[in-house]
Formats: C-alpha cells, sequence, structure tokens
DNA sequence: CAGCATCCATGGAGATACTG
DNA sequence: CAGTATCTCCATGGATGCTG
C-alpha cells in the first residue's frame, strides 16, 4: 500500500488490494449504503478495517461520504464517476477471473 | 494471497498484488527473458521472492517456464497466452490510474 | 545460472474498548 | 451510529548463504 508509486497500474493495484476493497466498491456499485450497511454486508470486517479502506477509497475519489446531520449521525457512502469507471474495469477482470478459476491450467 | 477466494476479482487482484508481480507482467510482455534478465530489469527484488512470483504466475497459467538444458541451466521465461489477456486488462488499469494520478480528486 | 532454506523486519489486518 | 485508539498477530517481503 504504498503511495510512491509511479507506475499507475501498481497505483491501482493497491488501490483494490486491500481485503475488502473490491467488495466494498462491488457492493457500492448498485447503491449507496450507510457505514453499518456495509459491515454488515462485508460479514467479518471490523470497524477500523472498513473505515481505513473507505477513506483510502475515498481520498483517491473512487468513492463520495455524504455527512447526514440526523441524530445520530448517518454517513452514506456511494461511487463516484471514477469509481463507477474503475467498476467496470473491475467487470473485465471478474470475467476473465472467472475463466481462470474454471479452465485448468493449459498454459 | 489466500486461494480459498471464491470471487474471481480477488482472486485476479491477489495473483497481481505480489510486489512485483505486474512488473514481471510488464516486462514479459514484450519479450521472453531469463531469471537473472528479470532480476536485473526489476530492480532489486531478491532470488527468493522473484522465484516465489514466478512459480505463482506459472501455476495459475499466466506465464511459462522453459527449461534449456544447456550448462549451466538457463530458464527462459514468457507470457501465455493467458498472460497476454491479462496484459491487455493491465493497459487498461494503467490508463485508467494514469487518469487517477493526473487528475485531482475532483468527485 | 537458477533457485531453495533460513532468519529477520515490517505493515496490514483483527479484536477490543472508548467517544462525539 | 460512525468512527478512533491500542495492542497483537501473521503473512509477505528482504538479506544472506548454500547447491545442482
Amino acid at each position: 500500500m504504498e503511495n510512491t508509486n509511479i507506475c499507475p497500474v501498481d497505483y491501482v493495484v493497491d488501490l483494490i488490494s486491500g481485503k475488502w476493497k473490491v467488495l466494498i466498491i462491488w457492493h457500492l456499485k448498485f447503491s449507496k449504503k450507510r457505514f453499518g450497511q456495509l459491515q454488515r454486508n462485508l460479514d467479518g470486517v471490523s470497524k477500523k478495517v472498513l473505515s481505513q479502506h473507505l477513506r483510502e477509497l475515498e481520498k483517491s475519489g473512487l468513492i463520495k461520504r455524504d455527512v447526514i446531520p440526523s441524530l445520530p449521525v448517518q454517513v452514506e457512502y456511494s461511487l463516484t464517476e471514477r469509481g463507477m469507471e474503475l467498476s467496470t474495469i473491475l467487470e473485465e477482470i471478474n470475467r476473465f477471473g472467472s475463466v481462470l478459476l474454471k479452465g485448468p491450467t493449459i498454459s
């Protein structure tokens, strides 16, 4: 997770290398979610890790964080345009990975 | 690097999450290379890590390993068809990442 | 040359408790 | 509810030496 990368590929890979990053993006792709919802959806994440990941994704402009000044506070997360773009790449990766997983290593 | 993933995306991400994986694929994309060449190209990799990565990439069918029975032994690594496919995805990621890195977080 | 065995360092992830 | 603060643990990467 080193930001000192000059390589854009490594940069993006780092972005989605976090243990839950892909899942977070996946879930937000379909609808915005609140913190607690996400935590329940990603079965097993600790709050610490979840908020770390969310902050990183936000910092790189992939997700948006909206604070709703209710009581108690609610926070909604959603994908940005860029996050949407990334999710289409993830779909490609998904297709590719599916083939890899099914087809035995023919090399 | 858990193989127990059901998610194809995570599977692929794990595949290219190793610190040098992307670079290895990148270098092999243009020409096959010997172990020592790779080690020199990826400035700073230890032999241990390099061979670990190579074995993993081979195991998942992304690269091919050819042993040339000379003295001393030479080993050539090259991309498989699947590795080539992946490298096109990496190029997309590259484009996307470049935008991310240049443009400030407009969200 | 290619690569394995060993030991060590580091940081990312988990568990838990506390707060505005 | 949505986090932050600590502490611990383990996997990954690094350094070095040995071998067919």
